[in-house]
DNA sequence: ATCTCACCTGGAGCCGACTCCAGGTCAAGC
DNA sequence: GCTTGACCTGGAGTCGGCTCCAGGTGAGAT
């Protein structure tokens, strides 16, 4: 039963303390425990869905859509179909980013070819 | 010479009449045409640089370095090498930006295909 | 002629996602 | 025992990038 201080909270996840402080605020994260002084102390668990919520955020999902989400799981196993479906849906979109930037790159590219012929 | 009224314009690029009307403020288009009446008429040109634009902010490139762009641009024929240097380094970004959204989609993979196995 | 509709302007407002601040509390090293 | 520094809170502020609004103009369709 590790627990993390926030300094190390913020090592391991790479997320500010304020941007932790707020995610709690707003209940993407549960109520992290405290110590007797009322500090923070995170727990593995904590440290795991901080895991999937960087790679929510880092694939564009809004906040209001990962909060959504954490409802489904708090709600317990019987939304895991529905989990299924939001994470299906947000691959799709992540897949349809990536197509995206490819296609962008080209255009990119093409450009700094079209620069390079006229130096 | 052809040109291109306002909502053409939103038709061929995409953006917003509001969002046209912003990147000339900011300086991100050059003042446009206008006929007699003070209405734009957009360019072939206005909307090939428009085409640029939607690409580096498709792919991510802050407003902030799109008008430092923008001023090599207008600057003339002596910044091409700059240029060059600028999309190359953006291009370079992109690249991280696809490798960094297929990890994280392999992340969310392995969580579907978890919550599949519990199903 | 009149109406409608696409425009125009300057400036205010909004939204998402933090980020910072003031003022206070504890714990641990010297 | 004192200082330093990590932490706490509620709430205000920031930032990027638009988006909306009020009030007005001019041109073409009926």
């Amino acid at each position: 039963m590790t627990v993390y201080t926030p300094a190390e909270a913020v090592e391991e996840t790479g997320f500010t303390l304020d941007t932790l402080r707020y995610y709690e605020k707003i209940g993407l994260l549960e109520p992290v425990e405290r110590n007797a002084a009322g500090q923070r102390r995170f727990s593995e668990e904590d440290l795991s869905w901080l895991g999937m919520i960087r790679c929510l955020r880092d694939t564009g999902m809004p906040i209001a859509e990962m909060l959504r989400f954490a409802e489904l799981v708090r709600a317990g196993e019987h939304t895991i179909a529905d989990r299924i479906r939001v994470l299906e849906e947000h691959d799709r979109r992540v897949q349809a980013q990536i197509a995206n930037l490819a296609e962008r790159q080209r255009y990119i590219n093409h450009k700094i070819s079209y620069y390079r012929s006229v130096l």
